[in-house]
DNA sequence: CATGAATGAGTGTTCATTCAT
DNA sequence: TATGAATGAACACTCATTCAT
């Protein structure tokens, strides 16, 4: 049960890398056609399996992308950890925080409409289940840094951390579905910008 | 005959009203459960009308959409023409188009997925015809706005008048969203608060 | 792997045993309703299968129509290819062929508005997709041997072979749909001594 | 009720006007777009009248298509009488009745499908009520002209008149749907003499 | 008699999900 | 465990027919 399941078993690893190509198909899909027109039949085919395969790793399609969202969670976490441990100052960790984001964002678009719209709460499932998606964790990271930069004075205070959380969250979203003529790098820099002279106290 | 086919017909009024039963039964269910989720069924039923009736008035559930987009887009340009012809600066005028876009927004909760959305460029109906939702017309409206305070030398130029107006679309759309406590008028102003400090030139 | 993958498998053995017998519902109902007035649904149920299962096998009602269509010419096709193997002349490889086709058009009674009709032309699938269906390649079949019997000199050249080959056409036609007595290969074999005669050239 | 029904009552005048012009729409409506494909608000609406008023002409669009196919038969009738008034011979009568109604086709091609083929037996009505279309009366035209050229000796006896006429409409019908190079008229010709030669006694 | 809005059964088609192999 | 054929509920949309005006 040991040394047994973690590393060894064949068996174990298969279905790891079984899971994983399906995880990496949806990807491929949902960043192709979108979540809502890619359907369990596209994806299982482009990971070449079975239909019913599926069905062994996970229970619908709104499982497979709450994997997704989650080890982009992940990923971000890593970095705001090393972040921190720089001392940095919070505007700076914001800025990187946020650069981060941008660029995993830019690989993966397809989570975009997903990962910070409202869209993903109102998934349609077949049947009554249309579980409501919980927001992906790391939404909750931009919150800790506006609210240390908050108690070191550096973030005005008028304005609740939640608020301006979001107004982070919602930069993204608009960025990702822009039409201007910016890269979506370019787009997020410049808002980037104004945010953060909106948020700085005065004098700073 | 004259006055009668303008005004009269009970005919002419009886299709009108019928009309609007249905405008609102799409507004509730929309409101309800989302756009793509609300099948034509749902809103006929809700209607309590016969589904075929449906196509009497309207081609698509697309079609209905863009009338309610459309309704709401023609109330705020008359605001703003109003706000115009008083000669208030770039920033009460924004302020103010802001706060009466709340307001109707507030009351119409459902359209805001819509309104402020790539979403709605991606609906899926059933055919091929995906018809490209056109941006709805008001989307200019904050741009002028911000491009004239540019130009009064109110507004910082060092982002681009397109750049900050999606700003305030993703403003609205967050907020719409949040699940803070704050009321959606109040998380607005809170917002709106950041965003003209943040592209207020300094000094101002 | 190999043969197993050729001839055995009981799945693959059970998905053409499905398939037949989705084709063979489809020809009782076609004789029973015509092909227009069959749905997929009188299909599937006289099939007694699941409404989605024919999705499985065909990709529309016209799908279906091609293959029993080609079926059916591949059998003339090989019955000729016997005749003409034989040096018969070309009144005999007619004849027989006509009779050939009658014995197995009246074993598929519901395949000759399609066979030989324009009718085929348009049908009138939900959307816009009205694929012309093709011809059937066995439609050249008679031309083919009228065309050989004007160059020995057997059939008179002042009619052209298409014409005369529209002849043969529509007696088919006409006597699948006959309301007369007769039998139908009473009627054809009326009908194509009345042909004979017009198209062979005098005193032979 | 004896003058005023027959000729006067504008009433009357008016009512039968608005008849023909059901008819004569529907005739332009099936014309370019076939039986199977008009709907009764297509021909309304071609018509430039309110939908509902088909229904105080007409059952159905079978009855539209009934009385569209009597008018045609009765105008051929009255060239069959002259023709025997005549004294024609058969062989004379039954060539230049063919090239009458091969005129008369020409001009109302739409007519066709319906005049000469099965497919029309099988229309597809909403209800169950598929009203077998009762074979046009004209339809029996050709078999007597067919059966007196038999009395007289023109004809030949071992084929049933039955039969012989089965071939005349089935040469309207594959001429109508010909994709040859020839017109509607030539191709007849052609067909007729084919025809002609073989039901004629021999040596006649 | 004329009208056209209302109706709902019917159609083709999609797709998440199940289950025998 | 892997498979993919079977399934049927759900959808958008059409149109003959009715009936109140």
């Amino acid at each position: 049960m040991t040394v047994q399941q973690e590393k060894c078993g064949k068996r174990e690893q298969k279905k790891i890398k079984a899971r994983n190509e399906i995880l990496n198909a949806a990807v491929v899909q949902f960043s192709e056609k979108g979540f809502i027109e890619t359907s369990i039949a596209d994806i299982m085919n482009a990971a070449d399996m079975g239909l019913g395969t599926f069905y062994n790793y996970f229970s619908s399609k709104e499982d497979v992308l709450r994997n997704l969202l989650n080890s982009f969670s992940g990923t971000l976490s890593y970095e705001l950890k090393k972040l921190v441990e720089n001392n940095s100052t919070s505007k700076t960790i914001l800025t990187e925080m946020v650069m981060h984001t941008t660029r995993l964002v830019s690989k993966n678009r397809y989570l975009l409409p997903l990962l910070f719209t409202g869209a993903m709460v109102h998934t349609k499932p077949r049947g009554d289940k249309s579980v409501d998606m919980p927001a992906p964790e790391f939404m909750g990271t931009f919150l800790r840094i506006i609210k240390d930069g908050q108690e070191k004075g550096e973030f005005r205070k008028d304005v609740t951390a939640e608020i301006i959380s979001e107004m982070f969250h919602s930069m993204f979203q608009t960025a990702a579905f822009s039409h201007l003529k910016f890269s979506f790098e370019e787009n997020i820099e410049m808002k980037l910008r104004l945010l953060i002279d909106g948020i700085s106290v005065c004098g700073k």
